[in-house]
DNA sequence: TTCTGTTGACGACGGGTGTCGTCAGGGGTA
DNA sequence: TACCCCTGACGACACCCGTCGTCAACAGAA
């Protein structure tokens, strides 16, 4: 699948799309070495290797990712877990982009978001604790 | 309340984090002028009028604001109406930025989402309708 | 008509990101 | 030991976006 420009699309918390994609990976196959997630974005951005190993310099400068030397090479591991990661990237997002309204996101979930069983399920939870304490505001 | 730098934090679909926030002011006061927006940006993120124009005259090159002269000074629209605008950011961030997953966001929420009256009971009528057309996936 | 404040069009700059190419080390293998 | 491939560290560039300053065109007020 070939390059695409893909210049600013989803920039969140100090990450570009780039990084942040990166990331995720290691996030959800650390450790990694550079080459390992080299091959991996270059297939999902086409990308060379030097740029995701920049892209990594960069993590680590800006502490989002820790590595350490194991047999001649660098491994990598993400600073925090994913799920944590992603809820920054979605706290910021939410106020940043959406002015601290969740209502657009709302509307999308409730539109086309693909909902899985499990994701159903938390909203169900949610929704009725909710509802029983009455937290609704406004 | 001061400048800030505010350099990336959730830049989507081709728009920057200033250009999002204008666009969304715009959306909601219709039709402003120039100098209009540039005293609620002031206000809101202590930018001066010039660069508000810069942004707005961004917006208009990128299509996403509508121009019309009336008694000799400019007013602006948006092309498209808030809801769709922001729908399609979020649809972008979900994309770019989650991967596709909605899982992260529906974490938010289920933590620490201020969720309104209404969109609770949005909530609630896409539960039911997931559940009873069992469309949860996976 | 002349002066003054308002508008817009431009041009600039700096920083952050995406993307590479190049070059120097290090380890095995002939 | 001499060579070759793999790794990383750097340095470079192009773009986009946030932010201004400046200057010319205009519209009223005097």
């Amino acid at each position: 699948m070939g390059r695409q420009k893909q210049t600013s699309v989803g920039r969140v918390a100090g990450l570009g799309m780039g990084e942040l994609a990166l990331l995720r990976y290691v996030a959800a196959h650390h450790p990694v070495t550079v080459r390992e997630a080299a091959e991996a974005m270059g297939e999902a951005r086409g990308v060379v290797r030097t740029t995701v190993l920049n892209e990594m310099s960069r993590l680590v400068a800006k502490g989002h990712l820790v590595r350490k030397r194991v047999g001649g090479v660098w491994q990598y591991w993400p600073r925090v877990q994913e799920r944590k990661l992603l809820g920054e990237v979605v706290r910021a997002f939410v106020a940043g982009a959406l002015g601290g309204s969740v209502s657009p996101f709302v509307a999308y979930l409730t539109e086309e978001g693909d909902v899985t069983a499990e994701e159903l399920a938390e909203l169900k939870a949610m929704v009725r604790e909710l509802e029983a304490r009455g937290k609704g505001k406004r």
